[in-house]
DNA sequence: GTACATCTGGACTGATTGATCTATAATTAT
DNA sequence: ATAATTATAGATCAATCAGTCCAGATGTAC
């Protein structure tokens, strides 16, 4: 029954990624996608329905293994403080090249205007939260003190990714995400 | 001799500055803009030259009036602790409705490929950061100290800004901003 | 090998993009 | 008033936008 598919969804969802990664939404046109994606516009319109939906798809597929890469880390065995490290680490990809985070761009550029992305950045800001929340849990912290730490140390990375896009050097970048200790110290001992 | 011009390129400026900060630069078209700027095309290239342009002097015009604004919180007789606080929250600006930090928001949406604004948001970085590096060595920091604490700040107050993007409600982006506190602290008293 | 189903490239759509230009209106200095 | 000067509005430009559509190539099932 009639002629399969000769390109693979996810793989040409890759690539769609990579350029709206590269270039942003709006700046990405649909010969910039069909190109990157090898796919002609038929081809992309009958698979995908439209822009805005591959964009929907790139993100949550960004976001999707980027959080289960967190989950693999929360779930290791060493230590809940160095998981925490590792997890901000993953998050801050300081070493990814000059487009910063795929999520922190998105939001930034279509969250204010766009309810579909809004919502799944919350949803995804959220349960990135409760991950760091449940490891400081685990570390020792009351849940209080927990929640509030977590957002903290979410704001430290994101803040990160955007200063390394404002053209800070990669060692004043990790230089930065070392001071999470700082918002890791128990501060039921001192004063 | 001749007329004189019939608009405050000033005041036009400050109106493109809220369309691109609303909008964003790709997203606003030159309608957008010379609608808000109460301008017709004619006069708009004859004065600002082009799109491009006048976004790069909105983006300097907003960092400028920022910094300016942080300088005078820098230079009050409060000690230095309590001006970083103030710093910090200006720059938050949480209650600044959803938009965001034009800032940061210009440099996400451009910088990666906009030579002009990299190289603007790189100074005006470096400048913000340096502001608070004299405040954390009035405070009593190291110099060395003072530099990556300072980093961190600035990190965590652009993280705040993208989270208040992402959906984070504004009490608990104050919670996040208090959290600088823990950033502050005095590291030699402890072990 | 034939009939059917679906994918494919590329032409095409109307709308919109940033930017230019012309003809006219307005304001100045004399 | 007159002449010189310049802003203005709106028509216009080629280029590009996202999205549609059709003719034909390509594959499967029988």
């Amino acid at each position: 029954m009639g002629r399969p598919r000769q390109f693979v969804p996810a793989e040409a969802l890759r690539d769609a990624l990579a350029v709206f990664w590269e270039k942003g939404y709006q700046a990405t046109s649909l010969d910039d996608l069909t190109a990157a994606m090898h796919l002609s516009r038929s081809s992309f319109y009958a698979c995908f329905g439209s822009k805005h939906a591959v964009m929907m798809a790139a993100v949550e597929l960004y976001a999707n293994e980027l959080f289960a890469r967190l989950v693999a880390l929360a779930a290791s065995s060493i230590p809940a403080v160095e998981s925490i490290h590792a997890v901000l680490a993953a998050i801050a990809e300081v070493d990814a090249g000059p487009h910063g985070c795929f999520f922190v761009n998105s939001v930034t550029e279509l969250a204010p205007h766009d309810a579909a992305l809004a919502a799944f950045s919350q949803h995804h800001v959220a349960r990135t939260g409760a991950l760091v929340i449940g490891l400081l849990e685990r570390a020792g912290f009351s849940p209080e003190t927990a929640h509030t730490r977590a957002a903290a140390l979410l704001a430290l990375v994101m803040g990160t990714i955007t200063l390394r896009k404002a053209g800070l050097p990669v060692a004043e970048l990790q230089a930065i995400l070392s001071q999470a200790q700082l918002l890791l110290a128990d501060t039921t001992s001192a004063a």
